[in-house]
DNA sequence: CTAGGAACGTAAAACGTTTTATGCAATGCT
DNA sequence: AGCATTGCATAAAACGTTTTACGTTCCTAG
């Protein structure tokens, strides 16, 4: 496959009667032309429909108006087209929205660790990393290659990096108490996950303390992330022998599904009983009986600051972040009263 | 901002102590290279970690391994970032799968028409366009510097093209007339975009065909996509003066929920006086109350097929196309009677 | 003994830009 | 008059590859 060529600088200095030089200088206001000649040669590459061949330029070093994404999330499922993992698609979505408004594409980029590296990977001008891991070797390779990153979730063991934005948890982890308090609960249990990460973490202490205001005995239970459904049903036996709590807030979607699916086999009635809630909204929460209520993130906060932050790093100024975005609580029929 | 640069094959020539044409020819299988030197070659830029500047190698009209996407519905609605079309978002999020998962980078890029055009856009191997116009300008100029590509929605008024994918609109009309006719509906206006693509006119030469089949009057109105919400409720007042129909069938999320609100405002009760429905499920469908049926895409079966289709063309063989996907109907409340 | 190939490598041109270093008038200053 | 300065424009180097065209060396057939 040739790419056709479209016209060159060559074509524009021919034309206009100049050297490339005075073209490239005309048309990026560097050196020194007389106002005529740059006005003439500007005059002359827009009648032709000159553009800059992107890839020639940057040779040179220059901006590619281009970020990437890179979803470290997915790269560890190894599976780039899960079922049911809405928040990859929407987080997507959003980022790709966000970019185009600011006139910048947005390039998806498998992981840059494994082979074959895509090609144009390291010749964009920033990049967006989401969910990154401890001593992620991503971001190892685009520091190596001082590439600018700015990183959706905070990364862990980095206290120094401020360049991420992330949903902020203890606030929406309020926001689910708050909720299931006016709504008559008295006792909650939280079911979160085992990855020592600030979504589990940061939940976990904003319940400890809701829990002491509330003069409440705190109920916390870890279940693996990859326990999926079927923990959290076996979950359900653990928290009916160890007495039906007023609601259970549960950390992931499946492990929230699975929690009300085992409570309501034992005759545990959902909400009428006892209430689930969900701190990640997904196909699951939405398709249980009855429909789990859930927090949703905000992707377009969250991707429209990381390209803010990405962008003023781009340039060179000083970035306003970290930032924090609020979730959305969706009120579903298992808070129903 | 000046990228750090990686490896060259500079480097690895010095290192392997022969000269950068035998590298090059090592590493891409060309030349006449023994094959002790190949492999030496190899084992040193491996070892070295060398990955050839795309850039550089683009310069020399090699693929670059990823492709375009033009989202053109949305370039039409002039906004990047609107509130609750999430039909793009999917579509977005399923296409980025199935390129990764196929090795691709994707990369979004804004309107290809309008300056600033975003630097890299025609380096990139293909594109994908969603919604083509009549006379896209978009494909005029992909054709004009021969870049590949395919779409999602037929291009209107190109019957000797065939590069394209898309939602099967006479399949799925007849998907949504036959729940609204066994739902007891007779007359059902259908309420269209006024962009000329195959999304609108599709659905319109079935709806005229089934209204000629059942005898009904077909009655037509045409909403421009961005008179949004706010222009389906200001028609809402046109189909109350003009005789409220059975049913209205609304082709896009928005202009269904601004229709059933104008609707409702004025005294009509939905479904109970008249139904409606939206070809494309959205947010506001689906917090409508009464929650608007909708047609759900199945856009990872279609930005699989584009990408088939795409990768044929791009390694210059016979492609497998058109192809066309099914859409699912969803019932909500508000066509059940 | 030599012409004609293989077999194996490399030099250099090309890709389309940007940038650095000059060149050459014309003008200003002593 | 001679020298520095300014104003304008260009030549050439660089960016990192791929590709074309050319050299070697060595073997083999005549």
């Amino acid at each position: 496959m040739t790419r056709a060529r479209g016209i060159t600088i060559r074509d524009v200095a021919r034309e206009a009667g100049v050297s490339i030089t005075a073209v490239s200088h005309a048309l990026n206001d560097k050196g020194t032309l007389s106002t005529a000649t740059r006005a003439h040669i500007r005059a002359v590459a827009e009648q032709m429909g000159y553009e800059a061949d992107a890839l020639a330029r940057g040779l040179r070093r220059s901006p590619m108006g281009a970020v990437g994404l890179v979803l470290r999330s997915l790269d560890a499922l190894g599976d780039y087209a899960p079922a049911g993992v809405d928040v990859f698609e929407r987080f997507v979505g959003a980022a790709a929205s966000q970019a185009l408004a600011r006139g910048l594409s947005l390039m998806l980029v498998p992981d840059l660790t494994r082979p074959p590296v895509p090609p144009l990977a390291f010749s964009l001008d920033g990049y967006i990393v989401t969910d990154p891991h401890v001593d992620d070797p991503v971001i190892a390779r685009l520091e190596e290659r001082g590439i600018p990153y700015v990183t959706y979730g905070r990364p862990p063991g980095r206290p120094e990096f401020t360049h991420w934005a992330a949903e902020d948890d203890r606030a929406s982890a309020r926001l689910v108490l708050t909720h299931l308090e006016s709504a008559g609960a008295r006792s909650v249990a939280l079911v979160r996950g085992t990855d020592p990460n600030a979504w589990n973490l940061g939940h976990q202490d904003t319940y400890l303390g809701w829990c002491e205001e509330h003069g409440s005995t705190p109920r916390l239970y870890e279940l693996p992330e990859r326990a999926g459904v079927e923990g959290g049903a076996a979950l359900a036996g653990r928290l009916v022998d160890e007495g039906v709590p007023d609601a259970v807030f549960c950390l992931t979607g499946r492990h929230a599904a699975g929690v009300q699916q085992g409570l309501v086999a034992r005759g545990v009635r959902v909400p009428e009983r006892t209430m689930v809630v969900t701190g990640s909204d997904s196909e699951h929460a939405r398709t249980s009986r009855p429909a789990i209520s859930a927090l949703e993130l905000d992707p377009v906060a969250g991707s429209a600051a990381l390209l803010d932050i990405l962008q003023s790093l781009i340039a060179g100024r000083p970035a306003d972040s970290p930032r924090l975005t609020r979730a959305r609580f969706r009120p579903r029929g298992s808070t129903r009263r």
